[in-house]
DNA sequence: GGCGAGCGCGCG
DNA sequence: AAAGCGCGCGCTCGCC
C-alpha cells in the first residue's frame, strides 16, 4: 500500500543538534533517509517542538534528554517519543544480541555520563555553544545522524531486532519520564515533615545545633556507658567504649547491637535512629530539596548496571517509611500509590516460563501461594527462600530452604542458577530484552587464571574461587532484577500515555506547581523500582488508578504474550503517600 | 583543605 | 535475626 505523499512526507522522526549559535534539526522517514534539514533560532526551539509535535508527533532523536527536555518541559512542551542516543548507545554497545562486528561498538564518546540535570529555571541553556562541549556525548547534529546510523545499523543486524528496539523504546521513554517527573516534582507538605521531625527529634535548634530528643538519647547512652566524653558518631571510638563495658560486638551496625543484653543497646539504637534522620532528611535536607511545595529529585535512568535508575541528590530512591506522610496532594487533589506485590519473582516465573510458579502467583500472594503448593511451611519461609533463591543465599536460613523451592520450581530456578554458573565462569548474561551485564574485570579475569597454574597459593586459590561466587551472585540477581527494571519501564511507558489521555481540569483546580505540562492532569509524580505515585485532580482519581493498573496488565503481555503470570498490585488512592 | 575508603543505614 | 542482590549519602578518618 502506497501512503498518500502528505503522509510519506510527514517526518518519523526528529533529530536535534546544536550549531555554534542555533538548533540544527533534520527529519528522517521511516527508513532514516534524510527528508530536510532546518536551522532554529534557540530561542524558538520550544514552540518550533511544540508545532511539530502536534502536526506529526516524530520521535525526537537527541544525544542525551537532559539535555534537551528540561527547559521544553519548563517551557511548557511535552513530547510523546524520543530516542536518547545516549542511553541506546550503552544499551546496544553490551548487548549479546548485537554483532560483535557492529560500528556502535566502538564509538567510546558515546560513552559520556549524562549532562547533569539543568535547573528548570536555567534560561540560559539554549544559548549555550555546548558543540565543543567536554562534558556528555558529541552534541552537533552530523554526529547524531551518524551515531544513529550506527545504531539502526547494529539493530537490524542483532539477533532478535524486534527486542531490542522494545528496549530502547522503553529506556527513551524514561529518559522522558525521569525530567517529566522532575519538572513536575513531588508534592510535598514542608509543614508536615517539620512536624514529624518536631515529633521525633525534638523542636528545629536555632542555629543548627542538636535537637533536644537527640541530644537527650546521647546523654542516656554516654551514660550507660559511664563515659560522659563518650564520642557517639564515630565508629572506632564508639567501638572502644562499647568494648570497655563488655559489649563485645565486632561492629557497631544495628543489627549486631541488638543482639546484646545491656542497658547501653535501647538508648544507643534510639540515638542512632534519630541521628540518621536529622542527617539524612532533616531540616538541612528540607531546606536544600524542597521549594514551592515539591521535591525535585534528580534519577538517573539506566544509572545502574542492571537497568534500574539511580538517582542523584536529595536521595530521591531512599526516602524512609517515616516522611511518606509529609507526601502529600495538593488541595483538591487526590495521590494514586501503586505498588507491585512481589514484581522479582513473578518476573523469574514469566522469563522461565514456570507455569508451578505462575500459578503459585496467579491472583494472590505469590508467597502464599509457595505456601498452598506444599513447597514450605510459612509465608515468611516462602519469602525468604525465594530472595535466597535471587540473592544466591548458601548458608543460613534461606539456604536451608532454597532446595525446596529447586524441587517445586525447577524451570525457574534452574534460570538463575544457570545465570550464576555462568557468571562465575566468567560470561555474560542478558536480560528477557537484551540488556547485558558487564564483563569480568581485568583483575577478575587474571584472579582465575593466576589460580589454575602450578605456583598459585591456597590463598590465590581461595580468593579466586571467592570472587567468582561473587560474580555468580551478581549475574544469577542481574537476570532478574534487569528484566524486573524493564517490566517496570514498559509499565512506566503505558502508563504515561494513559494519563495523558485522561481530560485536563480547569485552571481554577489546577496545581500549578506541578509545572505548566502537568499542572492541569494527572501525572506521575514518583517512580522507585516497583512502585508508583500519581498525582492526580481528585475527580479524576478512579480513573488514574484504573489506568495504573491497566498499565501493568498492558506491560505483561508486551513483554511476556500470552504467558499466564500476572503483576498484581496494592493500589490505594489518598491524600498522602503512608503505608499502612 | 581536598579526596577516597570504610562504615552504617535508608530504599527496592 | 541476617543471609544473598542492587543502589546513594552522611559521617569520620587517614592520607596527601
Amino acid at each position: 500500500m502506497t501512503p498518500p505523499p502528505e503522509h510519506r512526507r510527514a517526518p518519523a522522526a526528529v533529530v536535534l543538534g546544536r550549531t555554534a549559535d542555533a538548533i540544527a534539526a533534520a527529519t528522517l522517514d521511516e527508513e532514516g533517509a534524510e527528508l530536510a534539514r532546518t536551522e532554529v533560532a534557540a530561542s524558538e526551539l520550544s514552540a518550533w517542538v511544540a508545532g511539530v509535535e502536534q502536526m506529526s508527533s516524530p520521535r525526537w532523536v537527541w544525544n542525551d534528554a537532559p539535555r534537551w527536555y528540561g527547559t521544553l518541559l519548563a517551557d511548557g512542551v511535552r513530547v510523546a517519543r524520543c530516542h536518547d542516543l545516549r542511553l541506546c548507545h550503552a544499551i546496544l554497545r553490551d548487548s549479546a544480541l548485537v554483532a560483535e562486528s557492529a560500528a556502535v561498538r566502538r564509538d567510546a564518546r558515546w560513552d559520556a555520563a549524562p549532562h547533569a540535570a539543568e535547573e528548570s529555571s536555567a534560561p540560559a541553556l539554549f544559548e549555550l555553544d555546548d558543540t565543543q562541549s567536554s562534558v556528555g556525548p558529541p552534541g552537533d547534529l552530523d554526529e547524531a545522524l551518524a551515531e544513529l546510523t550506527r545504531q539502526r545499523e547494529a539493530i537490524a543486524g542483532s539477533a532478535d531486532p524486534a527486542r531490542l528496539r522494545l528496549l530502547l523504546a522503553a529506556e527513551s521513554a524514561g529518559a522522558l519520564l525521569a525530567e517529566e517527573l522532575r519538572a513536575a516534582g513531588v508534592p510535598w507538605d514542608a509543614r508536615e515533615h517539620d512536624r514529624i521531625l518536631a515529633e521525633t527529634l525534638g523542636e528545629r535548634p536555632p542555629s543548627g545545633g542538636k535537637p533536644a530528643k537527640l541530644v537527650a538519647a546521647g546523654d542516656r547512652v554516654r551514660a550507660a556507658l559511664g563515659d560522659p566524653g563518650a564520642s557517639l558518631d564515630s565508629q572506632p571510638k564508639l567501638l572502644r567504649s562499647l568494648h570497655r563495658v563488655g559489649v563485645m560486638v565486632e561492629s557497631t551496625s544495628r543489627w549486631e547491637l541488638a543482639e546484646q543484653e545491656h542497658p547501653v543497646v535501647a538508648p544507643l539504637l534510639e540515638y542512632k535512629r534519630l541521628s540518621r534522620l536529622l542527617s539524612a532528611n532533616g531540616w538541612t535536607w528540607l531546606d536544600e530539596w524542597v521549594s514551592e511545595g515539591r521535591f525535585r529529585p534528580v534519577y538517573v535512568p539506566g544509572g545502574v548496571v542492571t537497568g534500574r535508575w539511580a538517582s542523584s541528590g536529595g536521595g530521591a530512591l531512599q526516602l524512609p517509611r517515616q516522611l511518606r506522610e509529609a507526601v502529600r496532594a495538593d488541595p483538591g487533589w487526590k495521590l494514586v500509590v501503586a505498588d507491585v506485590a512481589q514484581l522479582e519473582p513473578r518476573v523469574l516465573a514469566a522469563m522461565s516460563s514456570d507455569a508451578a510458579l505462575a500459578a503459585a502467583a496467579r491472583g494472590r500472594d505469590l508467597y502464599a501461594g509457595i505456601v498452598d503448593s506444599g513447597a514450605v511451611g510459612t509465608r515468611q519461609d516462602a519469602k525468604i527462600a525465594i530472595l535466597g533463591a535471587m540473592y544466591g543465599a548458601t548458608t543460613g536460613q534461606s539456604g536451608r530452604l532454597v532446595p525446596r523451592l529447586r524441587r517445586a520450581y525447577p524451570r525457574a530456578m534452574g534460570l538463575v542458577d544457570d545465570a550464576a554458573r555462568t557468571g562465575e565462569d566468567g560470561g555474560v548474561v542478558s536480560t528477557w530484552l537484551g540488556r547485558t551485564s558487564p564483563p569480568p574485570s581485568g583483575a577478575w579475569s587474571a584472579a582465575q587464571s593466576h589460580a589454575t597454574e602450578a605456583e598459585a597459593s591456597g590463598a590465590d586459590e581461595t580468593r579466586a574461587r571467592r570472587w567468582a561466587r561473587d560474580r555468580g551472585r551478581f549475574t544469577r540477581n542481574f537476570v532478574v532484577q534487569g528484566t524486573a527494571a524493564e517490566w517496570a519501564l514498559a509499565w512506566l511507558a503505558d502508563l504515561r500515555g494513559r494519563l495523558w489521555a485522561l481530560p485536563t481540569v480547569d485552571a481554577d483546580h489546577a496545581a500549578p506547581r506541578s509545572g505548566p505540562v502537568f499542572g492541569s492532569r494527572a501525572h506521575l509524580a514518583f517512580y522507585l523500582h516497583d512502585e508508583v505515585i500519581v498525582h492526580t485532580p481528585a475527580e479524576l482519581a478512579d480513573a488514574a488508578a484504573r489506568a495504573v493498573t491497566d498499565a501493568a496488565a498492558a506491560a505483561g503481555r508486551l513483554l511476556f504474550g500470552d504467558f499466564p503470570v500476572d503483576f498484581r498490585l496494592d493500589v490505594r488512592v489518598s491524600d498522602t503517600a503512608l503505608k499502612d
